[in-house]
DNA sequence: CAGGATCCCGCCAGATACTG
DNA sequence: CAGTATCTGGCGGGATCCTG
């Protein structure tokens, strides 16, 4: 019943890496695009920064960067005016993709039922 | 290529909702007490602190509210001196903990790349 | 034992203005 | 177009002290 290497079995020091590492990719932003790429394959800024829903310019930048520099993003500059970047991402990116899916797939699903615990949970005070 | 439902297929507002639902739960401290307590099975909130490496008690009690309020998490006061709490997680944590499964997988399996990846992206400057 | 309350600092993130 | 630069308020989160 429990197929995955579990906490306690492993070295410390390597767990507060990977812990470190999840606190970096599992976040809203990183995580929608990571969506909105694995789906849409290659886009450029702009495009980007329309189809993630709320995201600001800073944010945005900053999130790419971040990817790109843990290898799960390709930026990609056409030296033409006016300028023109494409992302991507690589495999090591689609895989987190694949990865992140099943949490979006469970967000979906069980929205309903959290709404509901946060309301039975309210009342109670 | 694309079985997961997409991002521009979906309603804005729904998809807001998924966000915002996904910021909460796709954090450092949840996961890692998903990953503990699908392992464990039941714990205090001393064992707690101690399984999980590097937490304050602050952030380990905002953590379990917050997981108890969305109904992942299961509190248990036996009315005794000096206190004992039992801290459990339901079906819908445990599900959440499954899909969360694969994100800690792929950071324990990717990290060196990823770490490789940061030291070229540094080293380029 | 299991927390609540409080203080405080750092950085996160938005808004705005500017540039190659 | 695709960003940088700067300022700023807010709050995330640690440390510490206290309590039923």
């Amino acid at each position: 019943m429990h197929p995955a290497p579990l906490l306690k079995d492993l070295d410390p020091r390597l767990n507060a890496l990977v812990m470190d590492l999840i606190g970096r990719v599992a976040d809203k932003w990183t995580m929608t695009v990571l969506e909105v790429l694995a789906e849409a394959g290659t886009l450029r800024f702009t495009r980007l920064a329309e189809a993630v829903p709320g995201v600001s310019q800073k944010m945005l930048t900053q999130t790419l960067r971040a990817m790109q520099r843990d290898g799960l993003l390709l930026r990609t500059v056409h030296p033409v005016v006016p300028p023109h970047v494409d992302y991507r991402l690589t495999d090591l990116g689609l895989s987190l993709g694949e990865a992140f899916c099943g949490v979006w797939t469970w967000a979906e699903v069980h929205m309903e039922r959290v709404e509901s615990a946060r309301t039975a949970f309210d009342g109670r005070g």
